[in-house]
DNA sequence: CTAGTTATTGACTGTTTAGTCAATAACTGC
DNA sequence: GCAGTTATTGACTAAACAGTCAATAACTAG
């Protein structure tokens, strides 16, 4: 229909979900998701619309069908939690979701990887 | 010996805390800090000198002698354990002791505490 | 009262932040 | 080819950021 897109969205997704796995959301900058996914700003804000919304597919990519508590997507749910859940309803609902699947072990579960923050 | 300061040490930490537990450490800036204590940028600089060492200072008064695993402490611990112990060996050591009085349960209560975001 | 010391103030700096936009490029249908 | 549509680019903005500092104020010792 027109030009078409340079990148594969669930890659940049990917990728970015790398960036905040790893530094956390507030501490994790347009430019540092630049730097991982190698978009430009204009076209990370085409695609996407803002930082608030990259997270929220990062996290439903991650807490959606297939979560299965590997250590960067607990990270995802820990940022999640402590960083936006308690001012972003929706963001909160995918939380839910992905707690509601870890069952009665979620509290040990997400403390646990929260712990290996120390090795 | 010279002019007295107009503050005091204690009470002015614990104003701190209360706005590093409630935003966490990246989102909470000098200037929420300053709105909390009351104080005045070159003052709280000039008692305190960096902001990494103000959360030093209310993270140890938090976790340290009397440590008994209040919410507002343990949302401190989480903080620092999410977003400055991989890459700060103090914090690091005052997470961990803090962690060993907290003896096998350390997982589950801090889960608990994530958890807890989402009401 | 004076000299010495430390605390307070708030304007200032340079950097980094998230987000915007006009110009241009790359495509499709005709 | 041409017209229409969407994607890319990177310079740009305004706000927020952590941290500094010269001027001044408030104290103590002598």
């Amino acid at each position: 229909m027109a030009r078409p897109r340079a990148f594969n969205e669930d890659t940049v997704i990917a990728q970015a979900a790398e960036a905040f796995a790893r530094l956390g959301y507030e501490a994790c900058s347009i430019d540092d998701l630049l730097l991982a996914t190698g978009l430009q700003r204009g076209s990370l804000y085409k695609a996407f619309g803002s930082k608030r919304n990259i997270f929220e597919q990062v996290l439903t990519a991650a807490l959606g069908a297939g979560f299965e508590s590997r250590g960067q997507d607990l990270d995802l749910l820990i940022t999640a939690l402590k960083e936006l859940a308690s001012e972003d309803q929706p963001i909160a609902a995918v939380c839910r979701e992905a707690i509601a699947t870890l069952g009665e072990s979620a509290a040990t579960v997400l403390g646990t990887r929260l712990l290996d923050n120390l090795e």
